[in-house]
DNA sequence: CACCAAACGTGGCCTATGCAACAAAATATT
DNA sequence: AATATTTTGTTGCATAGGCCACGTTTGGTG
């Protein structure tokens, strides 16, 4: 059995490996493959094929379907995807909510983040004709079949997030004036939101600099979570959208700071 | 006949609508649904599913899969579907070609088109080492996740073709210098290569500008087929990779203006 | 009220997919 | 080279899905 681990590591079966490899990388570009379809393409027989997808899947990194396989989490990968399982409910919740809050022919920032892409799902289910602002992939794809106009900002792309970063994104940023921006965070507290994964932070503190309105999605699960990086303070946000209120000296604090709450607990 | 219009504007009949906004809204929330599933959960038969299915697919609203459907919202591309079945062999071919003629370390600039992505496709399984200045969010996921580093351009995401254009587009490649572009077209004859879609010519010939090293990939089918817009003349180009050597004038003229020809046909 | 059209359900029939056990082929190990 | 081990292919069978035609229900219309 050891034996087998070894085999792996020196690549020497490069095959199968790379057979998967493919299977990942088109499901990265559609959203769902069929099995003869692979089948045909490798030239290997449907049950092999098969056999990869159930692979995959106990890796988590597919989903299964009749006929064929999906990408386990639309469209969004590693790092992101442990956070995608969790806490979907609350986080579809608050997508929906901050999304009645963009106005028709409003011009709107959206950060990337699995939140952020919960929102650009409701936004492009209700149809309101915006022009959205993003660094996200999939918040531009998600949007932009539907009654959006998107603006993609360049950048070194971070396969991680599907997101764009640096020096490029910041500039892009830089260039406009936005009615609304809506930004997630890894973490929120008394000192504001901040940020963990290199590069993020500074979009979203660029975001928030251009735009009128600034809303935080945040799931309340983070409060109280600090961040490697600061984005910014509580006064740099008009209204934050939560699945529940916050407590104690964080509600105190926002107050303080005239934040509004809009929590989708409460009508 | 024309009553069934009117039913349908004036929403009559709202149970039909309501379900197929439904399972709109379930294939944003996840990439793929069985029609089992929706038939339990509406409480009515396979078949009605099956036939919303149809209609919404008649739309171009969702992509169907033996057993289900997916979102056809994703990194998928409704016309691109079209190509993307046709020829895959030459064009998985011609990407694989083209990969190898980038070196480590070289800066490339890469097209959208369904045959820049094989390209990318393989680049990215060569591990080539290098920077990829593109347009194309296909091909910017399918290189993220490997050596390349991936400069995504900003501009307006087009949902059709799975990428960005517009003026923001071009004044970001005329930032850059480059070893390499390599672009596709749909049409090439002995005035050089054209293309239908709107937008993307000045995205191509802005690259042909930038590069020192320029290609172009194209599918024999396309010889002698003349596109909306003209990209650049023959001179223009350095090198093109096809799956079968051209012949008659198209060879001629394309000797006369010294412009290479790599045939995945021959070694 | 009678009528009509759209929407839905049912049953028959066929194909595609899933599953499991076994055989064959490819590759590693010694 | 001989032998394990892994990987892949094949076969048979059960099930799910697809499709077609027809009958029934629903809701609107004259």
């Amino acid at each position: 059995m050891p034996k087998a681990q070894i085999k792996d590591r020196d690549g020497a079966r490069l095959k199968k490996k790379e057979r998967r490899r493919q299977i990942l990388l088109e499901l990265k570009l559609r959203p769902h493959v069929r099995i003869s379809e692979l089948a045909q393409r490798f030239h290997v027989s449907t049950e092999t094929v098969r056999r990869d997808f159930d692979a995959l899947a106990d890796e988590g990194l597919i989903a299964r379907a009749h006929g064929g396989a999906s990408a386990s989490v639309r469209g969004h990968y590693p790092s992101l995807d442990e956070r995608a399982n969790a806490r979907i409910d609350e986080r579809e919740r608050i997508g929906r909510r901050a999304a009645r809050l963009v106005g028709e022919g409003e011009t709107v920032m959206i950060d990337s983040g699995s939140t952020t892409i919960e929102m650009a799902r409701a936004l492009a289910y209700l149809g309101t004709p915006c022009t959205v602002i993003t660094n996200s992939i999939p918040v531009a794809m998600t949007l932009g079949h539907g009654a959006a106009e998107v603006l993609l900002c360049p950048g070194e792309y971070l396969a991680a997030e599907s997101a764009v970063i640096g020096t490029e994104t910041l500039e892009f940023l830089s260039r406009f004036n936005v009615d609304r921006c809506v930004i997630g965070s890894s973490g929120f507290s008394i000192e504001g939101p901040s940020e963990s994964v290199r590069g993020f932070a500074a979009v979203k503190r660029t975001m928030l600099q251009r735009a009128e309105h600034r809303h935080l999605l945040i799931d309340s699960q983070k409060f109280g979570r600090k961040g490697l990086a600061h984005v910014g303070d509580l006064t740099d946000l008009q209204s934050i959208v939560v699945d529940s209120r916050p407590e104690g000296t964080l509600l105190s604090a926002l107050i303080a700071a005239r934040v509004d709450i809009i929590s989708t607990d409460e009508p």
